[in-house]
This record gives C-alpha cells, sequence and structure tokens, in this order.
RNA sequence: GCGCCCGUAGCUCAGUGGAUAGAGCGCCCGCCUCCGGAGCGGGAGGCCGCAGGUUCGAAUCCUGCCGGGCGCGCCA
C-alpha cells in the first residue's frame, strides 16, 4: 500500500538526489506539517539538512530544490517557496487532497496499517497480578496498556500472543491457604496474611475450607481468584491466549526450572556460596550476583522466572515484551543478565516499566492500602466511570509517567471527556454518512476550491499511518489518544466551516466521502484502544 | 550512596533537532431560525526546574546541579 505522503517523499528524494548529482544522500529528509497555515500544506527541511555536505548554501539549495521539485511533481504541485533559514515550503493542488482521499478509502479498515517483513511472534505478557486478591488499578492500567500494545503490534502486522502470568507457587500463596482456612473456621488470618474481605468470600466459596489441608485451599483459592480475574479483566475487553501457571515450571523431572539450571551450570555461569546457588549476574553488568537457589533448597522468583522466559524461547518467540509495574524496575539489569547466561541476545526481552497510578478524589489521595483491601479495584473502576473512560483515562498518557486519576472528575464531568468527544465526532459522521445516502442533494453543479478545513482535516487523516508506526516502535499507544482527539478538533472543524449534505452534487461527494474516510479513522483509533466507536450516542 | 521515571499554562499532561511551545480541565467574553450544542469562536494565563555545552537551529541531544516519585533481600 502506498500513501500519498509515501509519494510525496518519493518526489522530494528524487528531487534532491537530482540535485546532488546522483549522489545517494544520506542525511534525513523530512516533510513536516507546518503550525502556521502561512507556511503552506507541507514543510521540508531538507536544504537545511543537505547543503552543508555539499558546500552550498541552504537558501541557494532550496531555491534550486523548488524548481527541481516544480518538474518533479508538475501541476500537483501549486507553489513551492523557500523561507527562513532554508525551509521549502510546498502548496498542493486540490486534485492531490481529492486523490489522498480516494487513497484512504481504498485502503479502507487496513489505512494505517502495515504488512510487517518479516512479521515477528511477539509474546506480550502483562497484568500478571498476584492472585491472591482481586485486580486493583495499577494492573488495570498494566491490562489497558499491555491490549493496546497487543493492538498496535497486530495492526503493523506482528504476530502477537497475550500472556498472563500466574504466580501461583510459593511463600504468598502459602498465607493465602492459611488465610482463607482461617475464615473458615471464623478465626482472624495470621499477622502476615491477608485480611481484606474478599477473603472472607472466598472462604465461603470454597466448600469445607475449614477442614481441608492449606496447600488444597490455597490451590482452590487460586483457581477462583484467576476465574474472578480473568472475568473482571474480559469486562476490560483485555483477553488473554494464555494463563500461564508458575507451578507448570516445577513440575515434571527434570523440571523447567532445573533445566535451564542446568544450562547455566554447564555455562559455568554458576558457582555456590554460603550453601546457595548464585548466578554471575555481574558478567552481564548487573550490580551484584544474585541467587537461584536458596540455602534451604528453595529456589527463588529470579529462578523461576529464568525458566520462564527460556520455556517461552523454546516456544519460537522472536521477541518478548513484558509489562511490569514501577517498583520491579530494579529486576531489569539482572533479568537482561540471565537472558545472556542463557546464551540469548538480551535485546530479545523488552522490559516495560509502568509508573504508578495515583488515585485522587475530591483533590485527596484515595486510599490504596493492600494491606487493608480497601484498595479500588478494576471492577469498581469500572462501575465507577465506565469502561470506555476508564481505558481512555488511563492510556492518554505515556506510561513512563505518574498520572493522577481523579474519580470525582472522571465521574462528574464525564460528560466533557475527550473520549466521548472523540466518540461524538465518529456518531456525528455516522449520522451524516446515513442522510448522505437518504437524502439527494439540489442538483447544482460547483467547482469550488477546497476549504482550508477541508484540506487540513485530509493531511490529517494522511498522518494517520506515520502514528501508528511511531506508537508501535516507541510503545507509546498514548500518541493513538492524542491522534484521535485531534482529528476529532480537525473534523469539528470542518464540520462547522463545510455544510456536507447542501451543497452542490459534485462537492457534497467528496465531502462525504472525506466523512468516511474521517469516520473510518477515528474508529480504527478508538479500536486500537479498545474503545468503542458508537453509531450514535443518547444524552441520559 | 547507587539505579529507573518525572520536572512544560492555575491543575492534569502532550510535544525525543525546526519557524511564533500545545491540548484537556478550570477561569473570563461571545454563539442555538443552522447537516447532532456531549458543540463552536475569542481571551487571560509560560525564565519548558537551574547552569553550562554540542550547531545554522535545543523543551528535545551531552555534562553537572536542584526538586519529586519508585526501587536497591537467600521477599514475591
Amino acid at each position: 500500500m502506498s500513501s500519498p505522503l509515501d509519494d510525496l517523499n518519493a518526489s522530494l528524494a528524487a528531487a534532491v538526489t537530482a540535485l546532488a548529482g546522483g549522489q545517494p544522500v544520506s542525511a534525513q529528509l523530512q516533510l513536516e506539517r507546518p503550525k502556521q497555515p502561512e507556511h503552506g500544506d507541507f514543510a521540508t527541511n531538507a536544504a537545511l539538512a543537505v547543503a552543508k555536505g555539499l558546500g552550498i548554501q541552504p537558501r541557494e539549495f532550496a531555491e534550486q530544490l523548488t524548481e527541481e521539485l516544480g518538474r518533479q511533481l508538475g501541476p500537483t504541485l501549486v507553489s513551492a517557496e523557500v523561507a527562513g533559514p532554508g525551509f521549502v515550503n510546498l502548496v498542493l493542488a486540490d486534485e492531490w487532497y481529492g486523490g489522498a482521499v480516494d487513497a484512504v478509502i481504498e485502503a479502507g479498515d487496513q489505512w494505517g496499517g502495515a504488512v510487517a517483513y518479516p512479521p515477528l511472534q511477539i509474546n506480550i505478557e502483562f497484568v500478571s497480578a498476584n492472585p491472591t486478591g482481586p485486580v486493583h488499578v495499577g494492573g488495570t492500567r498494566n491490562a489497558v496498556y499491555g491490549d493496546a500494545l497487543a493492538r498496535l503490534f497486530s495492526f503493523v502486522g506482528h504476530k502477537v500472543h497475550r500472556e498472563y502470568y500466574v504466580n501461583d507457587a510459593g511463600s504468598q500463596i502459602r498465607a493465602l491457604g492459611v488465610s482463607v482456612q482461617a475464615r473458615a473456621r471464623g478465626e482472624e488470618p495470621p499477622e502476615d496474611g491477608y485480611q481484606g474481605e474478599y477473603i472472607i468470600a472466598l472462604a465461603a466459596d470454597i466448600p469445607g475450607a475449614g477442614d481441608l489441608p492449606a496447600d488444597e485451599v490455597a490451590r482452590l483459592a487460586v483457581e477462583l481468584m484467576v476465574a474472578e480475574a480473568e472475568r473482571s479483566l474480559a469486562r476490560l475487553r483485555v483477553v488473554f491466549d494464555d494463563w500461564f501457571h508458575e507451578t507448570t515450571l516445577h513440575a515434571g523431572s527434570p523440571s523447567p526450572v532445573a533445566k535451564a539450571l542446568t544450562i547455566l551450570d554447564s555455562d559455568g555461569r554458576t558457582y555456590i556460596s554460603d550453601e546457595a546457588l548464585w548466578l554471575r549476574t555481574t558478567e552481564f553488568d548487573d550490580d551484584k550476583d544474585r541467587v537461584l537457589e536458596r540455602s534451604s533448597g528453595e529456589h527463588t522468583y529470579f529462578a523461576s522466572d529464568i525458566a520462564y522466559h527460556q520455556d517461552k524461547l523454546d516456544r519460537g518467540f522472536d521477541l518478548m515484551i513484558d509489562v511490569w509495574g514501577a517498583d520491579h524496575h530494579g529486576y531489569i539489569k539482572r533479568m537482561h543478565a540471565a537472558i545472556s547466561a542463557l546464551g540469548h541476545d538480551p535485546a530479545c526481552l523488552e522490559l516495560l516499566i509502568m509508573q504508578l497510578v495515583h488515585l485522587v478524589d475530591s483533590g485527596e489521595r484515595a486510599q490504596m492500602s493492600k494491606r487493608a483491601g480497601d484498595f479500588v479495584t478494576l471492577d469498581e473502576l469500572i462501575e465507577d466511570i465506565g469502561v470506555d473512560a476508564a481505558r481512555w483515562f488511563l492510556l492518554e498518557r505515556s506510561h513512563e509517567t505518574t498520572i493522577e486519576l481523579d474519580l470525582k472528575l472522571a465521574r462528574e464531568e464525564s460528560a466533557e471527556n475527550p473520549v466521548y468527544y472523540v466518540q461524538y465526532a465518529h456518531a456525528r459522521i455516522a449520522s451524516l454518512l446515513a442522510r448522505g445516502v437518504a437524502e439527494a442533494g439540489p442538483d447544482v453543479s460547483t467547482d469550488e476550491p477546497l476549504h482550508a478545513s477541508e484540506r487540513a482535516l485530509v493531511r490529517k487523516l494522511l498522518e494517520f499511518p506515520g502514528e501508528v508506526a511511531d506508537a508501535a516502535e516507541r510503545r507509546s499507544p498514548h500518541r493513538i489518544a492524542s491522534y484521535a482527539l485531534s482529528t476529532a478538533q480537525a473534523f469539528s472543524a470542518f464540520y462547522r466551516d463545510c455544510p456536507v449534505l447542501d451543497v452542490g452534487p459534485a462537492q457534497r461527494d467528496f465531502r462525504l466521502r472525506l466523512c468516511a474516510a474521517s469516520g473510518q479513522v477515528l474508529a480504527r483509533s478508538l479500536d486500537l484502544l479498545g474503545v468503542s466507536a458508537p453509531q450514535s450516542m443518547t444524552r441520559d
């Protein structure tokens, strides 16, 4: 699929190459959308980037470039002017804009998407909250982020596998079993157990929990918690391909963990000290070596994790992405070291860190103490502000920044939310298109030049493939939210300035097509965020 | 002390080398004979944390400070 912008870029590159005497030009040429309308439809810094290497004044090169572009583009180019230190500002003909809208509509659902060569098999592991309690707000941010990333990767042509790592082994699980058992007997959980209200409900849901062995109670409790997490996440429109249980890493003989340790051992990456087994992660830039097997004989979480990632590699994934909470950032170096120690390129594992969500209610920090059990859960958040607003609020900011989510604001002013603004634009387009089909316009042929709002909207739609590629490349789905909002704004400006239905047939046809293209791009943008794109919106 | 993230409008945040730094919310002033007013137009509000450096050009890249968050276990 070739986009009009690609073609324009190709013409620019050809012009620059021609002027450089046929030599390949290494500098990066950029076609930009100027902020100032008087700077044309598109601007390029090509002269600034290239002239110095050729020993020419930028403005002089820019002058030559305008002439060469005129030859390359013919009547498509209305004007090309040199400005400032050597920018070239381009204005393109209405016909080019018409062709651009056609290209968007022709590409249809695939506009903005790509076919990756080769497509990567990507395993994206996210949420992976411990099954000892409900998924809370931090996990919810992690969920919508991982899911949006998966949607992006898939749209640009990769094969994506969504995976949830169920940490169903270890001391915390034992604590869960003991806590549920205690509640079943009408007793208080131990000091270091789980105190939340949900433990009481859990105990009630497990017949005979008071009499069964703690390990068995724990196993049943984990099953219930995982099922609940799966239900909650599905409500959020997050569905996993696989729920990988840590216990499977310890099962069998030899177990996956044992096999991983054998690999490390045979390569001389481990040693014994103080009766514990250590991995020489310092050989790979870690701050200190790390324990794999404690002096008690138990494996560390780290050992399980190494075996888990070896398992992912064995399953044939080209790229592994783990989405972790901010408190795990100190774990990154040792994990990369482990991948290296296993004999793989550490670049095949990407560890993305989500910063925190601070819940604010009426301007005050909401309580999120997990121990007290009164933290806000995924389910509560959805009840409060709805799935679309929840996803939007958690996705509209970079995952690298802490965000504040004011519940009161999200509740009371939901009608003023950006997400509704974007959805509203989509619904309005659907309404226009429906009427456009049903009604016949007056039979007056017009040949009006395009309005500035029309041209701006078309340029906005043309940016979509670049935005998608950027968002995927930088693992930044929040860029799609920004794009969707500004596109909805561009559409609203067009809607304000340009009557669609009550104009001559030629203009009406073009504007309906522009509406269709806009609706298509907005729908796709919202879909990449997992937010619905309604055909109509009804006010309460 | 070390590591990661952050510091941009009153608030929440976009903007990883381009021209006069943006959006949402809040505030002020206007706009419903009009394809959906969940809307639109205008306005006030900025030493882009500080100081150097790199270059035609820096919010953006480099160095050093200052401030905030989160981590630094034979826990998970």
